[in-house]
DNA sequence: TTTCATGTAACTTCATATGTTTCGTGAGTG
DNA sequence: CACTCACGAAACATATGAAGTTACATGAAA
C-alpha cells in the first residue's frame, strides 16, 4: 500500500514555521519540502479550521503559528486532517451475513481497534513543543543555530 | 486509504475449508466470496507455499488444509501473505537531511513502528483453531449445524 | 494599480488492490 | 485416446485515493 504522509508532512511544516517569527509562504515551505505550495495549502486547511495556524494574504502574508504549541499533540493534528485511516488492512465485509466471516471480522476487527487506539494514544502522549525540543537538541548536537529554512535544509 | 482486505479474505476462506472434508474448488470459494476464483488462487499461493495448504487439479481437486489449526496463528498467515503493509501512514522521506524532518521521523517512526508490533503481538496470540472454534460457537447459538458453504452462506 | 499570497476547483499522475480474460499443464473419467 | 475439470500464471482492465499541477479568483500591502 502506498502511504500517506500527510501527517508526517505536515509536521514537518509546522516545526519550521515555529523557528520562524514571521509569516512563511506556502511556496517557501513548498521548496522545503521537494512539493508544491498547493499541497501545503491543502494540508494545512484543517489546521486553520482549527485554529492551530492563521494564513494572511498580501504581501508578508503566509503562514504563522496561531496556538500554544505544548498544549498541542500530534493526535490533535492527526484529528485536523480529518482523521485519515491509520491502518492499511481492514475487514472484507462490514455486517456480513457468513457466520464464518463474522467471527474472522470480530478477531481482526478487535485487533485492528485496539491498533488504532494504541496508535492514537501514542500520539498524544507526544505536543508539538516536545517535538520542537527535540529537534535544538539534535542542532546543538550539531554545533549550529541556523535561524531558517535553507540553513536547516541545507545542513 | 484504500484498505487491504486479503487477510480478511484468506482466513475466511481458509475457515470454510476447515468444514469440509475434501478438497474445495476455487470456483466454489470464490462464489462463497462473491469474487474470482483467480483471486482466490492468488491469496492461496502463499499459504500453499508455507505448507499450510495444498491443491490438487483435475477431477475432485482443488483447496485443502494440510497444516493443525491449533498450531498456526494469524500472525503465520499474515506472513505468508507476504507481510503486507499494517499502517496506512508513513514518514514522507526516509534518511531526511533536514533535522527537523529527523525529529518528526523519530517520534512518528516509533510510534508506527511499536503499533506494527502490537498488532502482529495480537495475531500470534489467535489460532486459526481459535477462530474456528468461536465459528462453532456461533454456529450453535443460531441452532444450526449446517455442513456446506452454501448452507452457511445461506443463513 | 501593481504585486504578492492565499483559496479553490479541476485536472493529471502514480501506486496498488481487485477483477477479468486467456492459455497452458496435469489429473481423473469414459 | 479424447474429454473435462481444476489449478498456475501471465496479461490486462478497473477503481480508489494521495500527491502533484495548472488556472483563476480574492484580498492585502506597497
Amino acid at each position: 500500500m502506498k502511504r500517506d504522509s500527510r501527517l508526517s508532512g505536515v509536521l514537518h511544516v509546522l516545526l519550521h514555521m515555529a523557528e520562524h517569527r514571521h509569516p512563511v509562504t506556502s511556496e517557501t515551505l513548498a521548496k522545503a519540502m521537494t512539493t508544491n505550495p498547493v499541497v501545503i495549502r491543502r494540508i494545512m486547511a484543517g489546521l486553520r479550521d482549527q485554529g492551530y495556524v492563521q494564513s494572511e494574504k498580501g504581501h508578508g502574508g503566509g503562514w504563522s503559528i496561531a496556538c500554544d504549541l505544548s498544549k498541542i499533540s500530534l493526535r490533535d493534528i492527526y484529528h485536523a486532517l480529518g482523521n485519515p485511516s491509520l491502518l492499511a488492512m481492514g475487514n472484507r465485509t462490514e455486517a456480513p451475513g457468513c457466520l464464518v466471516e463474522q467471527s474472522v471480522n470480530a478477531a481482526l476487527g478487535k485487533a485492528f481497534e485496539d491498533a488504532e487506539a494504541f496508535l492514537l494514544a501514542r500520539f498524544g502522549e507526544v505536543t508539538l513543543a516536545a517535538l520542537s525540543a527535540d529537534f535544538h537538541r539534535r542542532m546543538l548536537a550539531r554545533g549550529g543555530t541556523p535561524q531558517d529554512l535553507e540553513t536547516i535544509h541545507a545542513s
